[in-house]
DNA sequence: AAGCAACTTCAAAACATCTTTAAAACGGCT
DNA sequence: AGCCGTTTTAAAGATGTTTTGAAGTTGCTT
């Protein structure tokens, strides 16, 4: 999942930065509103974490901008808590969550996370899909009620596919939402790690192959 | 379908030329405008991408000189966010939509199928013919309700044929708008393929025949 | 009936995807 | 820092599908 982090001051935008890749999130960082406007124009962005006070273009007239641009990711916004009203204007712009600073980290993650998930349309924090359920919280796959064993990336691919069940998935739209920019277009990792998962979720045949276009993740027996 | 690509900075021109070629266009590269023009006139172009900032020749007098000779294919183009301004002239000159720089690649093609799909005279991204029916944006089509288990190629004669419906369509204009220019003037891939797709279609007998001129797709009983 | 255009069938070539393997990179540990 | 086990990546070969070329058949048209 890709973020774009839009904050001004250094130190809050290393932490930010270094804290989401750590959970394993691909990470855009802009430093002011301008930047802000660029990356989230130029990337498919998952979610982003708004600064409302910022230099060049504030955080509020970024958001505006930005969902004038019919960019519809999720936003939670950040806002000091001496001027904690600002989040009004945050919300009303077109954020979709907000966080007064100070905050702590797991809660920012907690939040975006549940910002991603209701953005691909899911209401739980829970994905079921045949025998096979994925806790994107905990970051946990189960199988016939046994956890699964899946490293980071397998994870990463798995959850990718299920939030995006039912629709053709590109081998380009998971790199880019799964990889930092400069990935060598023509590698086959994404080949070798659906082979890993589909081994893993065997014999479940969940992920299809719709050659010359992609991968789709479901239940459903027909085609589309 | 062909695209022309107007675009000097070789980075983007690239980019632009590759994706398009993976969403299964066929794509002529011109660096300036003068290129721009010389295969714009030349090879018979269903849509184009125009840079607005061209050496040699504008983007916009490439524009006028496109239309001023006659040639009516939709034009889509690029703008630098700083001159925002420019889309005026671009759409003054007869472009048909605008996009600002940085973009998606996702949205430049979700805008090119469109302006096709109208250009060839259908409003909306679903043709209708008889029990068959073509949704161009999800390049699927349907069969009495049922998806159709189309390759690439055989979708791009039917899409082709769909959206010219009604009118003949020629061999060689097949061949023009669905390969590179360096084909095989007598080679009968496409009488192949348009045996597959009437065997896939049958009894639907929408692919009509006529001989020394070409096939003419629709539902219509009565000859022209 | 001859000539030509279009159709059908089949197999080779080209291509995309999958599998396997091993090397490289990473992370935790002492 | 250096070692060890794990994860990720690159490369190469196997598999399966699509596209193409070629040869033979059908069937209009004169």
């Amino acid at each position: 999942m890709r973020i774009l982090v839009v904050e001004d001051e250094a130190n809050l935008r290393e932490q930010l930065a270094s804290h989401l890749r750590g959970e394993g999130y691909v990470v855009d960082v802009a430093v002011d509103g301008e930047e802000g406007l660029y990356y989230g124009s130029e990337y498919p962005v998952d979610a982003s974490v708004i600064d409302l006070g910022l230099p060049k273009i504030d955080g509020v007239d970024l958001i505006k901008s930005l969902r004038a641009a019919k960019h519809d990711f999720p936003i939670l916004v950040l806002t000091a808590r001496s001027h904690w009203q600002d989040k009004v204007g945050g919300l009303d712009a077109g954020a979709d969550d907000y966080l007064t600073k100070p905050f702590q980290m797991e809660e920012l993650v907690a939040r975006l996370n549940a910002l991603i998930r209701r953005s691909a349309g899911h209401a739980t924090p829970v994905i079921v899909c045949a025998e096979l359920s994925l806790d994107i919280s905990r970051k946990v796959a189960t199988l016939h009620g046994n956890p699964m064993e899946l490293t980071a990336f397998e994870y990463k691919v798995l959850e990718y596919l299920m939030l995006n069940q039912e629709r053709i998935v590109s081998k380009t739209e998971l790199t880019e939402h799964l990889y930092e920019q400069d990935f060598d277009r023509d590698s086959n990792v994404l080949e070798v790690f659906v082979g890993r998962l589909r081994k893993k979720i065997a014999p479940l045949n969940l992920i299809k192959t719709v050659r010359g276009q992609g991968y789709r993740f479901g239940a459903a027996s027909n085609d589309i």
